[in-house]
DNA sequence: CATTTTTAGTTGTAATTGCAACTAAAAATG
DNA sequence: CATTTTTAGTTGCAATTACAACTAAAAATG
């Protein structure tokens, strides 16, 4: 059984600092492009999820988002309702800045997909997918305190 | 074109969280496995190479040498010719906690490939190392200063 | 409907991470 | 073979990252 993840780490890690590298030009740090794309696609998300949708732990999502806030590039607005929840929104500043990345995105995109015909693409996300599916449950599983046996 | 980078990225930290969890049984901290089973497996490798072996920075790589070192996992020697270089090394104890790494990443492996037969477990690889080349000459690209432009 | 459990978020602390800026040796150049 | 460039490694910052331990609201339970 080959091995699938160092590649995967190999290209997470360069596509990562690649990233931080030019996102300097929007000024922004470390990570912080992360949740700025997902708070942009789903606004009103709340921190927990927005953790697990990055796959990150929810106090380093806290601190990443406290920060946005304070640069004036997301928002968190309490909820009428719900007095436990903050939803996270983008700023008009954070929506401009929101096209900078994905252009950079998609470009990295590309780069990676460099030599792929239609059907190649297709099929490494379709794999993608099912190895993504395949680990998030261990992610939840070890994350929430609990052993895997092996 | 699909999106890979995204579920490449949390595929990555999903598994690195994962490992850096389970690794506290060895006394490993976080991203230390990364080092010592490329060391293994390439003993009187330089702190260069170790770096552009995991796509790390060279400060970060040369910081986690130096702890690994310190806590008698690691150990340098100075090249008999060459003045400048240092070869890395596990040492006994090192050598010792490399079978649980092993162990753990190919459980994390068969994990991440439930579900694949053989032949889209051949395939997902051969994808992913193309990506993989595809994408280190960019970081190599933009790490050494160079802007790419898109 | 009182009590237990889960969810959502925060702060303390300690570590990794990486960009700058720097040595010094080695290799390349004219 | 002197000088320029590249390679290999280090330290000073300043930041992200995340495990513990903690509040408090909401949801589930008996």
């Amino acid at each position: 059984m080959e091995d699938i993840l160092r590649p995967i780490g190999i290209i997470a890690r360069s596509l990562d600092s690649i990233s931080n590298i030019e996102f300097k030009e929007v000024d922004l740090t470390r990570g912080q492009y992360l949740y700025l794309v997902r708070v942009c696609e789903n606004p009103g998300i709340i921190l927990e999820r927005l953790a697990n949708l990055i796959k990150v732990d929810k106090t380093t999502a806290a601190r990443a988002v406290q920060k946005l806030e304070r640069n004036g590039i997301l928002e968190r607005r309490e909820d009428a309702v719900n007095k436990k929840i903050k939803k996270i929104y983008p700023t008009k500043k954070g929506k401009e800045i929101y096209p900078f990345i994905k252009k950079e995105n998609e470009y990295s995109n590309s780069v990676a997909l460099k030599g792929f015909n239609e059907e190649e693409q297709a099929q490494i996300y379709d794999l993608l997918m099912r190895v993504q599916n395949n680990v998030e449950d261990d992610w939840d599983y070890v994350k929430s305190g609990h052993k895997r046996s092996y």
